[in-house]
DNA sequence: CACTTAATGCAAATCACTTGCAAAGGTGGA
DNA sequence: TCCACCTTTGCAAGTGATTTGCATTAAGTG
């Protein structure tokens, strides 16, 4: 009850994906070539925040770089060697690495949140379609909601207006 | 973890929307006019499903009805008169109202359900923008992403495409 | 009015997530 | 390289929202 902005715990932003990894299909794909930045280059991130690298936050990220589509707190505890580090831990590193602009939260609403690396420059922002069915993920290029963003924004005089979206529907595998 | 279709226990719709109560602002009017649709026209719902019209469910219903903005489980409970039914009934009927199409839920990332009253024909679907500094909300008339739908579908072959979006920014008087 | 079946209340259980606290581990500086 | 200092971590316990088991009560129905 301390941490992020305002009164809700969220943290803004957009999007929606998963995939629980234990039913694999076409989900996520775990342990592939490091699709993301080098490790240094994001423990460079927290050094520069005075963050200490530690065993655990490394084994974290690198767990992060490996998945190309959200994932929960429990999904990469389990992709962690046994034993690496608490579960606590994985809860705390994830806060931190959303405090700092590393990571993005996502939710779509099953009470578990989501968190995938940020990637680009404006953050990576984009938008998930998910299978309601087999949870499978598909990550959208485009974020077509910045234009309403402004309207909405301008037209109710809000300020600092962000947005979430999110897409269900039914894969073609589970039609 | 059986209700609701699929693997997410959510219910895939649409917006945002809240207000805690406790902080009486600009938020929901609690005990204005019944701006929806009669009692009589609720129960009947109910009676055509062959589901009981007791008690509780009469005074959730009348609750809903007096809400103009999603409202949480806490919230409608505390405004039932006291004693009038267990929380637990709260929560059964909102999942029953749910699963019958009367009443859509709304989550916007703070860990609570809201949920509200079904009006139009198509469910009235809209979104709400909502301020994280006093909660305070505002439902949004136009659903901005219906034509995103379709061509998401139409590219990734998914079938009933549907989506939930949401706004958040700081309103006037919190800037 | 008796009956059948759904609904309710109460207590206890889950689940995701957070917090308190003492022990362990990075880091910058001597 | 060694240390003191302050951040992190692990473990246990706590929250808050929501669900579940079960015996009891109450809507509908004939």
């Amino acid at each position: 009850m301390n941490d992020g902005a305002g009164a809700f715990k969220q943290s803004p932003g957009a999007g929606a994906a998963t995939c629980h990894g234990d039913e694999g299909d076409s989900c996520h794909r775990v342990g592939h070539s490091p699709g993301k930045r080098r490790l240094s280059e994001l423990t460079e991130q927290l050094r520069a925040k005075s963050r200490k690298i530690t065993g655990p936050r490394q084994k974290i990220l690198d767990v992060l770089r490996m998945n190309r589509h959200p994932v929960t707190i429990k999904e990469l505890f389990a992709q962690m060697p046994r034993g690496d580090c608490d579960l606590v831990t994985v809860y705390r590193s994830l806060h931190l690495l959303e405090s700092m602009g590393m990571v993005k939260r996502f939710d779509f609403g099953d009470g578990t949140a989501r968190f995938e690396l940020i990637d680009g420059p404006d953050g990576g922002h984009h938008h998930h379609l998910i299978c309601t069915r087999c949870e499978s993920i598909v990550e959208l290029e485009d974020c077509f909601a910045k234009e309403m963003e402004l309207s909405v924004a301008k037209r109710n005089g809000f300020a600092s207006v962000t947005h979430r979206l999110e897409f269900f529907g039914i894969c073609p595998k589970c039609q």
